[in-house]
DNA sequence: GCATCACTTTCCACAATGGAAAGTTTCGAC
DNA sequence: GTCGAAACTTTCCATTGTGGAAAGTGATGC
């Protein structure tokens, strides 16, 4: 009955990440390391994590003459997200208010 | 300006503890044991990381006759988790619907 | 006193997380 | 074409978190 936590998403940094990503169609890798406040080689790994589970489509296209390394959510991420928000809101449930 | 999770609720199984217990005044070892579906010495580490953090009230008493430890949220620890939703609800504040 | 219940602690293994540093790829400049 | 810099990616390493099994503890019940 209970629609369980998703590991690879409940992560802080990587709930963080998706949040994002489901808000917009498209961000860059620097903005979102600025917004989660890691190293570089932290994000990459979680952008890995992500990827490997299909969540999150990665595309490198040139932007302001440098490349740059563009960040979506998936159709299954975004379902994952979707799943997941609502076993929290679920667990949240029966938290009163106050 | 962004309050941020708390680590030590945020763990998907004292996450699901702490909201079980917002929920009710008490409520004892063996029944958040089983809700959890966790080992006893799981869920007695939890505790007692719960406990340690202050966000945990534990009494040792007797019901049916053999001893039982009830388990309850402090006052600190139903803010803190009151401020852990918050942040929860504003990353998910973004996300579409559907 | 001895068993039993209800946890606690210890022991152990393993996965997750994080940063630094080295490596890779891609441009733009020359 | 190759040199340097930007933008990641990978490797290395240390630390922490999580989980179960098994041994330990304390309070009854007999």
């Amino acid at each position: 009955m209970s629609a369980s936590l998703d590991p690879v998403i409940h992560a802080p940094n990587r709930l963080q990440m998706c949040c994002m990503l489901a808000a917009v169609d498209t961000i860059d890798f620097a903005t979102v390391r600025e917004a989660l406040d890691v190293s570089e080689s932290v994000l990459s790994k979680h952008v890995k994590t992500l990827e490997e589970s299909g969540y999150v489509k990665v595309r490198k296209a040139a932007s302001e003459g440098r490349q740059r390394t563009w960040l979506s959510l998936s159709k299954p991420g975004r379902e994952a997200l979707r799943s997941h928000l609502a076993a929290l809101k679920a667990m949240m449930a029966g938290v009163p208010e106050i």
